[in-house]
DNA sequence: ATGAAAGCGCTAACAT
DNA sequence: ATGTTAGCGCTTTCAT
């Protein structure tokens, strides 16, 4: 509280105590060449005696270059971001690379006031969730310095790399696996205005693919942030609708894990009398018991790929790594893989 | 990719323009006072025309103050620290503070290599999560030139400020409320050395409140990340070595809810045979039918105080939010609510 | 291999 | 109300 407010040891104090420059401190603490050993060591024991530690801020203006990765996602509330996060923590470790995080709760305007926060910490790199964005972050993104990597969906224009998933590819995979199962009627359910934009697009595959089939979709679409209370509203509005449905398609886990418990609650059979299909792979989801139908979706691994992508870019493979040979481009495309659960 | 790579406008390109200094530019951007209104118009014009964003690590460096809030926490692979993280971006906006990540794993001396790191960004604040440190940390943390908020739990001794629940309280509140319902062969699961070492508290609160009822408790501890799988496996193990217990605790919910499959799975009759408990009181848990016994522990709210208290030290409740009074003092400590679930 | 000078882009302190 | 000067703490650039 009343604490002398002392000001930390500068690499001015360090050079005094040593005896050298201050530009021989800098280097010896950047590990930078040119340094004899002797020189060196004096600096290391004068810094160690001081505990002094370089200011991050005064670095990163003077060379430009931050260490700081903007990090934007829609949100918190479910698994699915944060395990991206994990990843990409996952992945900048080892480095300086620090993680800045911004949340949008998927408002396009939140988004482009962020960015622009974050911009303005000259980041040296910046990974956000999806390809959609508003037109002022899409030229925010292609205007800033530094590499940016878009990561969860592969499906769009990237606008520099890009780590995901195909969502056209997920709806197609749902639509070929509830048609060889023998289901034909069948319904989706949604939530939220659909968002993020990833789940119109496996929809529109869904429709697409049933369509090619010659089968039609029941759509329904709640207005409520996806959760597991959505999922079992949305189960039993779009069953009011069609009570002949036998598979439902669910924008996500959450929701159709939520319809399980509606099914459980009015004597649905599942999958027997009606197949319920989520997207993730949640790990809950593979326990419960009948296993739902889904889809893995590498959360983590596209999070862990997206930072090795900016430290290839960066150059940034200072400690190992390096034998793990990168895929090349610019557009990494992760596998899906379905879960059949307990429909077959 | 080869981008003539243009510096983005500065203050000066800004005040050239507009023919003021840079200072009066600086004064506009930070919304200061003493400018006229004539000036103030004429910069607005200037930096909108040059898309000029004032550089936050130069401003940081010379103010001494930097907005970013480093939070530390341990994991990202269950929902409880991206909620805390939500809180506290929920109660950091409408600031210009920013929250920086760190993720230690349950890995004290990677919680000490990280908040080295983020100190050296010479950040407004930090939250760091739990009160149990490594001495290195706890005296950087004395150390730091700025306030610093411990989140989670309020049994010890906060290096400064301090919000959460107490552990000890939990601990007690499950063992008075198994005993009330008729419960007297109790047994605990935990998971992985007991990390955090918030539920070790828990465990010993509740063994100590059943030591005063005269009962005693069967504990057994997973050494293996706490998940779903890890509470089956807790379940099977403990009830092996004690098949006569009528009521299990376990560390949290997702191991209580891991062990509801394995009762299912064998015939348990849940709670009638066996009551499980568990701790955080997630969404799914009060879903789930039988609905397991937990305690709703407040994460997001937890969060939510932490950046609130970080304001009030910090002054920064520029924007409107000083109407809601806040608590005194420097330890908040969250109420804890029993969630019976099924077992009456 | 070492250092001196200059300056990153901004804002505090001090004029006027 | 506006500007001038100085300098945050480091690293680039350019000597030596």
């Amino acid at each position: 509280m009343s604490a002398p407010e002392i000001s930390p040891p500068t690499a001015r104090d360090v050079a005094a105590r040593a005896g050298v420059s201050v530009i021989t401190v800098s280097r010896v603490m950047r590990g930078a060449p040119n340094v004899s050993s002797a020189l060196r060591e004096k600096v290391r024991v004068a810094a160690r005696a001081l505990g002094y530690r370089p200011n991050r801020v005064a670095g990163a203006l003077r060379a430009r270059e931050t260490d700081l990765v903007a990090v934007i996602v829609p949100s918190m509330s479910h698994s699915v971001f944060p395990e991206v996060i994990d990843g990409i923590d996952h992945g900048l470790s080892g480095t300086h690379l620090r993680t800045v995080l911004g949340i949008t709760h998927y408002d396009q305007a939140r988004e482009a006031a962020i960015l622009q926060d974050l911009i303005a910490w000259n980041p040296s790199a910046v990974i956000i969730s999806g390809l959609e964005h508003h037109p002022e972050v899409r030229a925010m993104l292609h205007a800033a310095s530094c590499p940016v990597v878009e990561v969860m969906d592969v499906d769009g224009d990237p606008i520099d790399l890009c780590v995901g998933t195909s969502q056209y590819e997920a709806g197609e995979l749902m639509a070929a696996h509830l048609v060889e199962t023998g289901r034909r009627r069948i319904g989706y359910v949604g939530a939220w205005g659909e968002r993020p934009d990833r789940s119109r697009k496996r929809r529109e595959a869904f429709a697409a693919a049933l369509a090619r089939r010659g089968l039609d979709l029941a759509v329904h679409i709640e207005d409520a942030p996806s959760s597991l209370i959505t999922g079992r509203a949305g189960c039993a509005a779009i069953l009011a609708a069609r009570p002949d449905l036998d598979a439902i398609h669910f924008a996500n886990d959450d929701l159709a894990l939520g319809a399980l418990f509606h099914c459980r609650e009015n004597g649905i059979e599942v999958p027997d009398d009606l197949a319920l299909a989520g997207f993730n792979g949640l790990e809950l989801v593979e326990m419960i018991t009948p296993r739902l139908t889904t889809i893995a979706n590498p959360r983590f691994e596209m999070g862990r790929c997206a930072a090795r992508m900016l430290r290839r870019r960066l150059g940034s493979f200072d400690k190992a790594a390096t034998d793990q040979p990168l895929p090349a481009g610019d557009v990494w495309r992760l596998p899906l893989v379905l879960d059949r659960g307990a429909t077959t």
